[in-house]
RNA sequence: GCCGGGGUAGCUCAGUCGGCAGAGCAACGCACUCGUAAUGCGUAGGUCAGGGGUUCAAUUCCCCUCCCCGGCUCCA
């Protein structure tokens, strides 16, 4: 007999070899029903394997373990269908993502969609068939030979180059069905027929082992559910989500456009986004004064000598707009400010009296993205950074880097944003500087992250050779990840302009550099909140506060007076004077996202009061203005506690 | 940059198997003066992304360029 222990603690006795089915059986018909697979001991195993005594859990379908098998599982009947159709394809990795699979094909000719449609009707055929997923186990050579048609496959036997992938030891694991094969560690749902809700999304190229200089191959990709319902919701949520792409609020609230004759990744700001910009950029500048930091302001080009100094010319070069040659020099574009700000420190002798020194700037910069990198405002080749560059001595630091990041998150919250996550990266094999100090300044972002409590996660080896870093990332209202701010200890920069400061011993002494940009970029922040918010912004970031709508004409100059009182107060309003009814301008001003509609009648004149209307669609009467102006000041103050 | 799909009015999209370019919304005008998600009628609006080619004729077919979308790669 065997002995499995239940996720609840039950024990459960069986003959020797038990195999999934039957332990699901013994546990409830129910769960044998509805079973795709099981972990023992935290080992995935098929249902009709046998399993060894341990602690058993089954995995069913409405999982998240459920739906990576169910998805791998149709990643694989994709393959099967493909290759169903189009012999020759070569077939190479199908995993399960997020949401949903892909699989990787070399074939002649791309895929079109009327290909999908063919390959969709064989997948729905092959589960209909209800084919038997068997697993075994063979030995290296013989799955050379099994696949020896199949490069792809040989080169994953040959090189093992995820264990994950094809299994550990000698022999790799091999399902089969209806006679079509492929390499997988499974697990794999029983039959085909447990398959059925997905969908084929599209075809994308997509290079083998991610790799630019190896062959490109077809990627199918398609998302599976457990439920014809689980599958309608994500397909919704898709579309969902799209209606809050910032690309189409920007044309919809007239924010800013990308014309063609501008060129690829310029953004043009109209007066609504620019206006945004601006209380986003004056709030900024506010807190940053508060906080101790300078302004300062430098050009958008320089002379290569600049960028060969600050070493961008080395190993950023790829990313910069071509050089400019006039009056026998060149000039290139700037693509970071932090070159400048070295330049500025560098102006005189800077003793340790005056840091921490901070300097701060609104920096446009341009790089050149390669172009199907692009996207919107998130991803541009002009774009303007929150930059900021920190001087202190090394026991500063510690201290530094603490209210730095506290800094941060403040203001990140003050933006209504709250689920962050960083990453904390540590010192790469290749490196400048001392040990020592990477340890030192390591361990003071560390700390920062500890005593802020921001969650974070540390990717050992993953800085950039020139600093450790922490980079805080955001998980949006519909749970996509953005990454926003950076805080990096500069090792090079101050090296390589010979940085100095008198200290208190009277000797020269060189200053360590904290690089900082908060919102990160302005227009991926900017594009961020406006997605989060799916275009209805806070009041104290909304173009337009208050849209004022007379009843009638004669109403026009009381809905003027209660604009006046508006704009005195330092609100932002506007008055609707279009000869439209009540119901149509409500209405276009909760399209345009306006928070507050506020409808003046015979009544309101009557009584100095408005009806308000959010854009939430309450409504209310009879409202005084000046409970409405304390109101929307109350909109717009921040809490005491986080002032 | 690479693979695929696209670009028709300000927006969303029809359409032309090569023969004078269409709708809805928006804009403008007139009428309506209205109390919480679309008042009615009318007017105007286009080098069919740009350039070249084939043709009696190209928005339509072919080529190039630009730009956009989905991925890969890369990143703020």
């Amino acid at each position: 007999m065997s002995c499995y222990t239940l996720p609840d603690g039950k024990e459960l006795e069986l003959p020797d070899g038990a195999t999934g089915h039957e332990i699901a059986a013994a546990i409830g018909p129910g769960l044998a029903k509805s079973a795709l697979a099981l972990t023992c001991d935290g080992h995935f195993y098929d249902l009709d394997a046998s399993i060894p005594f341990g602690l058993v859990s089954i995995i069913t379908p409405g999982t998240e373990e459920g739906r990576k098998i169910l998805r791998h599982s149709t990643a694989h009947v994709l393959a099967q269908a493909v290759t169903d159709l189009f012999p020759d394809a070569g077939y190479a990795i199908g995993p399960a993502v997020e949401d949903g699979f892909y699989y990787d094909f070399a074939v002649e000719q791309p895929f079109t969609p009327a290909d999908l449609d063919r390959i969709d009707a064989r997948m729905r055929e092959i589960m209909a068939a209800d084919q038997v997923f068997a697993r075994r186990e063979v030995s290296r050579a013989e799955a050379l030979s099994l696949f020896s048609d199949q490069s792809y496959k040989l080169e994953i036997i040959e090189k093992i180059i995820d264990p994950d992938e094809v299994g550990e030891g000698e022999t790799v694991s091999v399902y089969e069905n209806d006679g079509w094969r492929d390499l997988c560690t499974g697990p794999h749902v029983p039959r085909t027929g447990r398959l059925r809700h997905f969908k084929l999304l599209r075809v994308a190229g997509a290079y083998w082992r991610g790799d630019v200089h190896r062959p490109q191959l077809q990627r199918v990709y398609g998302t599976a559910w457990e439920s014809k319902k689980a599958l309608k919701q994500y397909l919704y949520r898709v579309e969902e989500a799209g209606k809050r792409d910032h690309r189409k609020l920007g044309v919809e609230l007239d924010l800013f456009s990308f014309p063609d004759v501008v060129g690829a990744g310029l953004s043009l700001w109209h007066p609504k986004g620019g206006l945004v910009r601006k209380i986003m950029e004056d709030y900024s500048r506010a807190e940053h004064e508060k906080a101790g930091y300078e302004f300062v302001i430098s050009p958008h080009l320089a002379k290569a000598d600049l960028f060969r100094t600050s070493g961008h010319l080395d190993w950023y070069s790829e990313s910069m707009y071509p050089e400019m040659s006039l009056d026998n020099s060149s000039y290139y574009m700037k693509p970071m400010n932090c070159p400048f700000h070295m330049l500025i420190y560098k102006s005189r002798t800077r003793s340790y009296r005056e840091f921490p020194l901070r300097f701060f700037e609104f920096g446009s910069v341009y790089r050149y993205e390669m172009s199907g990198a692009l996207h919107g405002l998130t991803r541009v080749r002009g774009f303007t950074q929150d930059d900021s560059h920190i001087f202190c001595t090394r026991e500063q630091l510690v201290p530094e880097l603490l209210s730095l990041l506290t800094f941060v998150m403040k203001m990140l919250r003050r933006f209504g944003l709250s689920d962050f996550e960083a990453t904390l990266s540590t010192r790469p094999e290749k490196y400048v500087g001392e040990i020592e100090e990477w340890d030192a300044a390591t361990a003071a972002l560390e700390e920062a992250l500890r005593v802020t409590g921001v969650p974070y996660r540390v990717d050992e080896g993953g800085g950039a050779f020139y600093a450790p870093k922490i980079d805080v990332h955001l998980k949006d209202a519909i749970a996509r990840k953005w990454q926003l701010s950076t805080l990096q200890v500069d090792f090079q920069l101050p090296q390589r302009f010979d940085l100095a400061y008198t200290g208190s011993d009277n000797r020269e002494h060189r200053p360590h550099v904290v690089h900082r940009a908060l919102f990160g970029s302005v227009e991926r922040f900017f594009a961020i909140l406006l997605e989060h918010y799916a275009g209805a912004l806070p009041v104290w970031l909304s173009p337009v506060q208050a849209e004022i709508v007379p009843v009638a004409d004669r109403h026009m100059d009381y809905a003027r007076f209660v604009h006046d009182r508006l704009r005195l107060a330092g609100f932002r309003a506007q008055v609707n004077d279009h000869p439209d009814t009540v119901g149509a301008k409500l209405r276009n001003a909760r399209l345009a996202r306006v928070p507050y509609a506020l409808v003046v009648g015979d009544e309101d004149i009557e009584a100095g009061t408005v009806g308000i209307k959010t854009r939430e669609g309450n409504d209310e009467r009879g409202v005084s203005l000046e409970e409405f102006l304390l109101r929307l000041g109350r909109d717009c103050a921040f809490d005491e506690e986080d002032s």
